[in-house]
DNA sequence: GCTATCGCTACTGAAAGAGTAGCGAATCGA
DNA sequence: TCGATTCGCTACTCTTTCAGTAGCGATAGC
C-alpha cells in the first residue's frame, strides 16, 4: 500500500469502509503512533529525545510516523516535536488508558475470581 | 519476535520498559485490535460475522488477534466471540474516540481557522 | 579545523499482514 | 442417509512493515 496517512473518508489498511473511526484506529494502529503522543504529552521533545524516549525506535519509523501523524494534524513541529490542539485533545481521551493499564496488568497476574 | 501477547511486565515489541500502557499500546497497536473491541461492542458476534464486520479481514489475523486479545483478557469466547469484563471496560475508554474521530474527519476536510 | 550533536535518509534482514484455498465438524433440508 | 451449506480455523504465498545499523549534510562550540 502507499505511503499516505489514513484519511478519514479515504479506504484504510484492509478496510474500505472509510469511517473516521476506522481511520484513526488505522493511523493509532501503527507501531509507536500511541506512543509518541503519549511521550509528547509531557512537553516538546526533538527527534533524537523522542527516539529515546520510545525506547530506541528506529529513526526511519519514527519519522514515518511522524509525518502520517503531522499530515493528520495531531502533531506540531516548530524546533522539536509537540502535540497540536487537536493532538493534545485526543491525549486527554488518551490518558486514561494509563490508570487502566495499570489496574489490568494487576488483574493479570493475579486470576480471575470465581 | 515470538507470537506471545505482550503482558504487561514482559518486554514489548521494540521496547524493554514492561510498563503497563507501553505493553497496552502494543497490544492494541496490532492490526484490527481495536477495530474487533469495536465491533464486539455491538454485541457477540460469531467469527466469520466478526471477519465481515472488519472488512473481511484475513481469517489468519483475526485469529491471531482473538487469541492475543483473549490471552489478555479483554475478549471471552462462550459460542461466539464478545467483551469480557474487562474488554468492555476499556471500550468504555474507547467510546469516545468515535464522536472525537467525526469532528477530526471535518477539520481535515476544512482547513483549519486561522 | 576538529569534534559533537542535530534531523533525517538509505540500506538489509526479519516479522507481520493480506489474500486465497481448503480442512474437519456441525447443521440443514430432502 | 445423503448432499449442500455454514462454521471455526489452519496453511500457504506474496507483499508490506518494522527493527537495526550506518551514515549524510547542517549547525554549534572549541
Amino acid at each position: 500500500m502507499s505511503d499516505a496517512p489514513p484519511l478519514p473518508g479515504a479506504p484504510v489498511r484492509g478496510s474500505k469502509s472509510g469511517k473516521p473511526i476506522m481511520a484513526l484506529f488505522d493511523l493509532l494502529g501503527r507501531n509507536w503512533a500511541m506512543g509518541i503522543l503519549w511521550q509528547l504529552s509531557g512537553g516538546p521533545l526533538s527527534f533524537r529525545a523522542l527516539q529515546e524516549a520510545c525506547g530506541g525506535v528506529s529513526p526511519s519509523v519514527l519519522n514515518k510516523r511522524l509525518k502520517e501523524l503531522r499530515a493528520c494534524g495531531l502533531v506540531a513541529q516548530n524546533g522539536g516535536y509537540c502535540l497540536s490542539a487537536q493532538g493534545a485533545e485526543l491525549f486527554t481521551l488518551l490518558k486514561p488508558f494509563g490508570p487502566w493499564a495499570e489496574k489490568w496488568a494487576e488483574g493479570l497476574h493475579s486470576p480471575p475470581p470465581g
